[in-house]
DNA sequence: TCTAGAATATTTCAACTCAAATATTTCTTG
DNA sequence: CAAGAAATATTTGAGTTGAAATATTCTAGA
């Protein structure tokens, strides 16, 4: 009952319809109810979340790394990090070590066990939309990279403060 | 350490193919990540959450609504909405009505308070991304929809419960 | 040198999210 | 009608997330 924008005074505007904003808002949420989801089933299945598969991931394909470089990689703050390593490292799965000459930083390595899990990777969230790519003609899948690009950077160029 | 099979040992470059999967994931990611700084820089500017506007506008488009519903409205699952509302109405700006014949059902209304707020609502999510499409022809804006049509159908495919 | 400021990791805090369990109430079916 | 199933809301618990504050350790400049 608001936000329908639809006619400016300039009358010949070619505007984006308020419908598709609005089902672009919508699949939007989807998607993220779609990975809220799958990280939870996942847990479920091999007591590993999808942030912590990805931080294992991280480290399986860049060898140890300490967490100012995880959050970079995973794409989250810092602070968010240390949850992360810390349930990692309850499991056994990695460990801190404290072997740069500068004594800030902690390199997080894999144990034995991380990296085995790293290795049978359970499927990450990508295996389901590998999947469902794998039935597309290439140029859709284009598409959804150009679509999803224009938006990323759409909402990048808002200044996204980078820590 | 592995995945970048940009050298082998010949030399030979085997050029990875476009990893476009791996493009797609991170700007999902991308995505997931402008939403969430999103919500904490209007929490802290309007003192409400994404989800919490989206609750608020939700009610001030429908009316008062049962918990449920307004779970559906918003894609998030019921328990989630208890929390929500639980802060709303600390702050005054929705209370809880029984008064259906069914007793089962609690009804959430807008106070005085949360229909000035969702009026002069706070600029949603949607506000970036209406103010980025705009200046995107109307062809781009198709191909985003259809791109993330596809994307969500494909996610959607595989059960995700409706609860 | 030593001191102010940068970089690194963590802690604390509030919010969100879902699953599972629970409590109420309604409905259905034998 | 009564018992079990279904619907509605909530509670509890674990995990993620980022901001802000804190503690350590370096670094650069007066």
């Amino acid at each position: 009952m608001l936000n329908h924008i639809e006619s400016t005074s300039q009358g010949m505007l070619i505007e984006a319809p308020p419908d598709l904003v609005k089902k672009i808002v919508y699949q939007i949420r989807r998607l993220m109810q779609a990975g809220e989801l799958y990280t939870k089933e996942l847990n479920k299945k091999y007591l590993v979340t999808a942030a912590q598969l990805n931080c294992l991931l991280a480290l399986y394909e860049n060898g140890p790394l300490p967490a100012s470089q995880i959050a970079k990689l995973i794409m989250v703050k810092s602070s968010t990090v240390t949850g992360i390593v810390d349930r990692l490292e309850l499991k056994g799965l990695v460990t801190r070590v404290r072997n740069s000459p500068d004594r800030r930083v902690i390199n997080i390595e894999l144990t034995e066990a991380g990296r085995k899990l790293a290795e049978n990777a359970p499927p990450p969230i990508q295996q389901r939309i590998v999947d469902g790519l794998k039935r597309l003609p290439r140029n859709d899948v284009e598409q959804i990279v150009q679509g999803l690009n224009m938006l990323t950077h759409m909402l990048e160029v808002q200044d996204l403060p980078v820590e």
